[in-house]
DNA sequence: ATGAAGTATCTGTACTATACAGCTATATGG
DNA sequence: CCATATAGCTGTATAGTACAGATACTTCAT
């Protein structure tokens, strides 16, 4: 395979992954793997990671516009999985954060998820394991780095 | 990282994958990336492989609902990248065939999209790319055998 | 101190991609 | 030749997202 072949193919490989995650996600019985769609789940993981945080700063992490992450953020925290107080520091903003639920929510689809995917790479071996989850980091490192360069 | 860690950082990977290529795909200025959605790209990716064939045979195929995949193939078919004929051998279906035009443009926006990765990936080794694209090969036959199997 | 410009958020609206259910026309196996 | 299955289409619903506009607050230069 020559290096404009392995483009061809990431490029490919990237476009039918989108697909089949979306199908995956869909096929999957459990409803804990569901409990949290795609949104809600990344901004609570970014949450767990980052601490509490406004609407923008959110929006801006991740790549989504403003008004979508506040109607996400409605809802979940309709769902009672984070609390919207007034930011002391701001009075044009607020601070979202995770609540005890939300946290315990986001470990359980976390886990059905690693479990999932443990199905699915059975016959892997640890190794390439190990790469691919290297390979995906850098790759959207990359695509993450190439997105706010050309913005 | 030992096993499990790779499991949950490729669980996470693919959510974040999944979130920045939409964004890189919208965010990109060439009118040629864009010209094809999702879909209608992967639907004459596999008509450009595969030859002339059914809807049903697409649906199942990309893991679609027929009905999604009608509707592709009607603004498609607006389009003038594909043409629907009878079946001669089933009246009740009919035949979409790519049309030249539809060639033309599938490989204009894989030239784009493989040109995109090339600056996205500018600073990688051939080597590892051509590793990633075998990961992500292999990931997306892990993934569809599972959907497959789990249905 | 104060008005202009910037920023954070929310709301209204619209679009895309998708699924599911129900319909019609055709095919096929007893 | 009927009963059931299949191919496709249409109606309807949902999720996720963006953009534009409105509002409220902040900041900065004068």
């Amino acid at each position: 395979m020559d290096d404009d072949a392995a483009l061809g193919q990431i490029e490919t490989e990237v476009a039918l992954l989108m697909r089949l995650g979306e199908a995956t996600r869909r096929a999957t019985p459990v409803a804990a793997h569901r409990s949290l769609d795609r949104a809600a789940y990344v901004i609570l993981r970014h949450l767990q990671d980052a601490g509490p945080q406004n609407v923008s700063a959110l929006a801006a992490r991740l790549n989504l516009d403003g008004s979508t992450v506040t109607r996400q953020v409605s809802a979940m925290q309709r769902d009672g999985l984070v609390t919207r107080e007034p930011d002391p520091h701001d009075g044009r903003g607020a601070v979202i954060r995770a609540t005890r639920a939300g946290l315990n929510r986001v470990d359980a689809v976390r886990a059905a998820r690693t479990a999932l995917y443990g199905e699915i790479l059975a016959d892997w071996s640890p190794g390439d394991r190990r790469a691919l989850a290297m390979l995906m980091r850098r790759l959207n490192e990359s695509l993450d780095a190439h997105t706010r360069r050309t913005r």
